[in-house]
RNA sequence: GUGCCCGUAGCUCAAUCGGAUAGAGCACCAGCCUUCUAAGCUGGGGGUUACAGGUUCGAUUCCUGUCGGGCACGCCA
């Protein structure tokens, strides 16, 4: 027997169903063929409505089309049996046997079980973090590492080309912030006393750099303090906008008074920030092909030759000293500035130079992972694609929603400007690197999510990630007490397995390759997640009713196989999660 | 105020283009270790899917309004 294309009972369904369809489909009507999973049993492995959306186009009665359809259907040596439920659904049953063999198939195939090939090699960029380079990554930051770093696993299992970037913001007046802020900090440790601006950074780690400046260099970078006491904004009172001014004039004074001294300070907290979250993410098994550099669109031209672009389509006019963008033309609340009176482009210029070279790369698809907060800016970014000529649907931006964390069942604050921040460091080192990865994804990206820090590293049942794990950590268990090479599994004789938690077993399995495929499309490593958890759950179930090391050889080596293609999907579900599938725990 | 997202069991969340009796986990109650890991399993109660209309064979899902929550509304990034 040969398992249908793609090994896939679902297409294969779908196909004889498409062919019944066929020679009584009505011409110009539109309806959509696909199985589903029913609920329950009783109404079968796959269903389908098909005869309930012909009925309006047919005048007839659902129940007598589904009936003609069941007529149609070819023959197959899968399909158990077609019936008609009550109201007009179509049920399929598969056949005993047909699940019996698809399980060595899983054996067989090992990790690569479950992957499709309906990316078909095409070349897709996933952008994800894009973290400013201005201090630790926050618990905020790791939601975003996590869902993409999934989401790309999640392309790649299903035959797309996936290139992972990370965008660096490092021309922007944030790093000129830090700059400011860690020479600030210098002085204070060399001595010179001056007050420190309550809208500069006030990490710890600011200071940490600081001191790393001071041990390599000495009193160097030191100043005379007169003009910067003059300049530093008064403690409150003052607005907000006008504290900013401030600190522009401050950071034209670290400026003009380090010279070429603020070069390498700019670049060694540059260097020394981006490393570190380079490592964090290493850490935390998140990995990037291309780290993109902002500046490099400044060096390079990249920006002014996009400005060029723009006003020879004539996208862009001069207003109040600036130049805009005619981004309402596409939809955009209101036109917006790419070059500022004076003179700087804004980080939208730089972002429309970027997404132009992502395109000119030849990526036939582009996922932008952004923080939910910036969902205001979709348009106007969309907007710049199309005065460029560009498909805007090629470009897709998924949102993923702030991760609140509770300990103790209260809030933990976070505020990147207030230093009183939850680090992703510190939640994977309270946690561990599975749990975080795993509690991450577990919800729709773009809802919130409410991160229970005391749930994810309590060593109990109450713990998905360890309830997933602890299946893996099982079956290896009893295989290594079995004793033999699982590979004689992937011969195993299967016919005994026939009780029905066996056969949902199976039925799951099968359902694995569907999985994926969804959660590419949907763009949901969520739904992996469920998938693990609901797998583990049918499997504890299995193990406690029903001994798997038992005196008759042929049953026994079926249990087995069916319990190491359990491992198997584990594995390669958690895998693509970025999560452990330990063998003990 | 305007725009986008959301509102499902006491809590945290699912529900594959609109489908069959809206599902899990936690919490609560009652059970299961002389047997392959009890980080496990079995059973039980728990719902007007925020509210009011509309579309249709059929609505948690689509449309309108109301209420409630989040986010965004810079020549910041």
């Amino acid at each position: 027997m040969t398992v249908p294309k793609q090994n896939n009972f679902k297409v294969h369904f779908t196909e004889l169903l498409y062919q019944a369809t066929e020679k009584i489909l009505p011409p110009n009507c539109e309806i959509f063929l696909e199985l589903a999973r029913p609920k329950q049993v009783e109404h079968g492995d796959y269903s389908s409505n098909i005869a309930l959306q012909l009925a309006r186009f047919l005048h007839k009665n659902p129940k007598e089309i589904a009936q003609s359809l069941i007529q149609l259907l070819p023959d197959s040596p899968y399909l158990e049996k077609a019936e008609v439920a009550g109201n007009g659904f179509i049920n399929l049953f598969l056949k005993k046997s047909a699940k019996q063999q698809f399980l060595l198939q899983v054996l067989q195939q090992g990790s690569f079980f479950g992957t499709t090939d309906i990316g078909k090699g095409k070349q897709i960029q996933v952008e994800f973090v894009s973290a400013n380079p201005t201090g630790p990554l926050h618990v905020g930051h790791g939601r975003g590492a996590a869902y993409g770093a999934s989401l790309a696993n999640i392309l790649r299992a299903n035959g797309y080309s996936v290139t992972r970037e990370y965008y660096v913001n490092d021309a922007g007046r944030q790093m000129d912030i830090l700059t400011l802020s860690t020479w600030l900090r210098y002085l204070e440790l060399c001595g010179v006393s001056i007050p420190f601006p309550g809208n500069a950074y006030q990490g710890e780690y600011v200071i940490d750099m600081a001191k790393m400046i001071k041990k390599a260099h000495g009193d160097r970078y030191v100043h005379e303090p007169h003009e910067l006491i003059a300049r530093v904004p008064p403690a409150s009172e003052s607005s907000i906008s006008n504290e900013d001014e401030q600190l522009d004039e401050l950071i034209q004074v670290a400026k003009k008074t380090l010279s070429e001294d603020y070069a390498y300070i700019h670049q060694f907290v540059l260097t020394e920030q981006l490393g570190d979250c380079r490592n964090d993410l290493m850490e935390f098994g998140v990995e990037f092909d291309t780290w993109f550099s902002e500046q490099s669109l400044f060096d390079n031209g990249s920006i002014a030759k996009v400005i060029a672009m723009l006003e020879k389509n004539n996208m862009l006019y001069q207003q109040d000293g600036a130049l805009w963008f005619r981004s309402t033309r596409f939809g955009d609340e209101k036109d917006r500035v790419v070059q500022r009176e004076n003179g700087q482009y804004t980080y939208f210029a730089s972002d429309i130079a970027y997404h132009l070279n992502k395109f000119e790369r030849g990526f036939s698809h582009i996922i932008n992972v952004w923080g939910a907060d910036h969902h205001g800016y979709i348009p106007r970014v969309k907007g710049a694609m199309q005065a460029l000529s560009l498909d805007p649907k090629k470009l897709e931006i998924a949102l993923v929603q702030f991760a609140v964390l509770y300990r103790d069942g209260k809030k933990a604050s976070m505020s990147t400007r207030s230093g009183e921040f939850v680090t992703l460091r510190e939640l994977r080192k309270e946690v561990g690197n599975d749990a975080a990865r795993f509690f991450y994804v577990l919800r729709k990206s773009d809802q919130h999510l409410d991160f229970d820090l005391d749930l994810a590293k309590s060593q109990s049942n109450d713990n998905p990630v360890y309830y997933v794990q602890y299946a893996h950590a099982r079956i290896n268990s009893v295989i290594t007490q079995w004793g033999e090479a699982v590979s004689i599994l992937s011969n195993a004789p299967t016919d005994s397995l026939s009780n029905e938690a066996e056969l949902t077993l199976i039925q799951k399995l099968i359902d694995y390759p569907d999985t994926l495929e969804a959660a590419a499309k949907e763009r949901a490593p969520h739904f992996l997640a469920f998938y693990l958890k609901d797998l583990a759950s049918a499997f504890h179930s299995y193990y406690n009713s029903t001994r798997f090391l038992v005196p008759e050889q042929e049953l026994k080596l079926a249990r087995l196989a069916l319990i190491a293609a359990i491992q198997q999907v584990i594995a390669n579900g958690l895998n693509l999660l970025g999560v452990t599938a330990p063998n003990e725990m």
